[in-house]
RNA sequence: UCCGCAGUAGCUCAGUGGUAGAGCAUUCGGCUGUUAACCGAACGGUCGUAGGUUCGAAUCCUACCUGCGGAGCCA
């Protein structure tokens, strides 16, 4: 893709002209034989990029350039002035020089901060100066003025003040920066699972079925709440809702993934799922993206080489994309970011059963809170002292209690636990949970009665243990987690462009 | 939902019972190479809301609202 893309902006750079489509084909090295085409406006590309700037520096010497974009800052004596313009296409501004053999110096001088100009000019190789080059404007055209009440300034803000401007934050180095690392490691994830034959499934949004332990769930309705149809008992009637029952955000696709797994064998989804949990805390969130494999014939270690080998493929993908990016967070956001990720990057995570990990955090001799106790679930505090201190890299805790996790996870032969994983990661605690799924109908059919479920919400569920079963396994990982693990942030609210929490809607 | 902390100028904060403050931003002026430019001046406030104690409350007390941190639920 980068290929193709340097292939294009050289052709279009090079190219004067009047402005038709032109088509580019070049053979992808990764699949002989066949094309991929692209198309560009000849318009869109007589302008330059400040990411072409900055990665093709050498061709652009001494050459005429057009660039466009939002003043970042601005600063102005006399007769001359410097704007770092930031265009959108990098992390880093250019610097524009101007000065009064402009007729528009002093309306130019002006302009507050953000406001969005179109630069002609000079393009110059400054080797010697704290930016590598700049541009010498000859022209400046004003596309839109901002105003001096934009509430972003030259300094630094807190990210609790910049959640109340989450239409504007995104201007601001740091979530430009995580939110570019957000759409590169969800391309990541796709090209992972892609190259490898997954089928990815979009599995509902709403959803007449809960996946039995994930938490509270939004309802949808269409009833006029005002005017509830009420049933002979005085409840409210669903039959009379939009799809004749009950229904709701989904929590999770893994059911609808299994079915697909048992047809395609290697599938993933990537979507949103909703939680309407009154969770207040820095790692939860109401609406947030999940990645859900699942895999035919595979047992549990099977799932845990993959979700290892994911982690590391987009660790690797984002540095490599984005290395300005990830070096500001590691200067500003968390030191040591890029030490912890080449750890991981190269350390094989650690694995240990539940049962080896109770007794590791017994033998520590840690004080903790909550008393660690074969049986209980771990708490937050004994899942940080097990991957912050004990083994000091991701590590995934294997075979937990069947009674503390969901139903659908498959009873291993001792009779008391579980083929379920979690892996535990530094700095944010869960990263992903999996398990190996019950795939024996007649133990999945006794669990679904002993919890007291619905067994008839779940009839497709079993039907798929009786015709062909298999087994297989899965896991789902926060994809927000993710990226406040690849970029040091410290709340989801500040990794998702506009978050939904308990109270907060607002953008 | 529980526990803790905090709400003072547009932003970040100081002010702990006695006249409402600073830096930055903004406005105006100065400055021929700046890098969060610099120098000078001006502008800027129901001290979160409501009640209470007191001669007097930003400051003490109560309730509520909002935000943050931690916990639970989980991804």
């Amino acid at each position: 893709m980068e290929g193709i893309n340097h292939a294009v902006n050289k052709h279009c750079l090079s190219s004067q002209g009047d402005g038709r489509f032109f088509i580019l084909r070049q053979a992808n090295r990764e699949m002989p034989g066949n094309f991929s085409t692209v198309c560009f406006r000849r318009e869109i590309m007589k302008q330059s990029l400040v990411k072409e700037l900055y990665r093709n520096t050498e061709s652009f010497i001494g050459q005429k350039v057009q660039v466009s974009g939002w003043i970042r800052t601005i600063r102005d004596s006399k007769t001359f002035g410097f704007i770092e313009l930031n265009d959108g296409s990098f992390f880093k501004n250019v610097q524009i020089v101007f000065d009064e053999q402009m007729e528009n110096f002093k309306e130019i001088a002006k302009l507050p901060i953000s406001s969005s100009i179109k630069v002609e000019g000079d393009f110059i190789h400054t080797p010697q100066a704290k930016q590598p080059f700049e541009i010498k404007a000859t022209a400046i055209s004003i596309e839109g003025t901002s105003n001096v009440d934009y509430p972003l300034q030259k300094k630094r803000h807190t990210f609790e003040y910049l959640r109340t401007v989450a239409h504007l934050r995104p201007r601001t180095n740091t979530f430009a920066a995580v939110f570019r690392v957000r759409s590169l490691a969800a391309y990541a994830i796709h090209k992972f699972f892609q190259e490898q034959g997954f089928v990815y499934v979009h599995s509902p949004i709403i959803t007449g079925s809960d996946t039995e332990g994930a938490g509270e769930m939004f309802r949808v309705t269409t009833l006029d709440m005002d005017h509830l149809p009420k049933d002979e008992e005085g409840k409210t009637d669903a039959s009379k809702d939009f799809f004749g029952k009950a229904s709701n955000l989904t929590v999770s696709g893994q059911l609808s993934a299994e079915a697909f797994a048992l047809a395609f064998r290697n599938v993933y989804t990537f979507g949103p799922t909703f939680r309407a949990e009154n969770s207040n805390t820095a790692r939860h969130a109401a609406e947030f993206w999940m990645i859900e494999p699942e895999v035919a014939f595979a047992e549990l270690p099977d799932i845990m080489d993959i979700a290892e080998d994911m982690v590391k493929y987009v660790i690797g993908y984002v540095l490599e994309q984005a290395p300005e990016e990830m070096a500001f967070f590691n200067s500003f956001v968390e030191k040591g970011l890029l030490e912890r990720l080449n750890n991981a990057f190269t350390a094989e995570f650690g694995r240990v059963t539940y049962t080896e990990a109770i007794e590791l955090l017994k033998q520590s001799g840690e004080k903790f809170e909550y008393p660690v106790e074969w049986g209980t679930d771990l708490q937050t505090e004994h899942e940080r002292y097990l991957c912050e201190k004990i083994f000091k890299k991701p590590v995934f805790v294997t075979d937990y209690p069947k009674e503390i996790k969901a139903f659908y996870m498959r009873l291993n032969e001792d009779g008391k636990t579980v083929a379920a994983t979690d892996l535990l990661v530094p700095g944010i605690g869960e990263l992903v949970g999996g398990s190996q799924r019950e795939e024996r109908e007649d133990v999945l059919a006794n669990k679904i009665k002993e919890l007291g479920m619905n067994e008839e919400d779940y009839w497709w569920y079993l039907e798929l243990r009786k015709y062909g079963g298999t087994k297989h396994a899965g896991y789902g990982l926060g994809f927000e987690r993710l990226i406040m693990y690849l970029t040091g942030m410290g709340n989801i609210r500040d990794v998702i462009p506009f978050p939904r929490t308990p109270g907060n809607a607002e953008f």
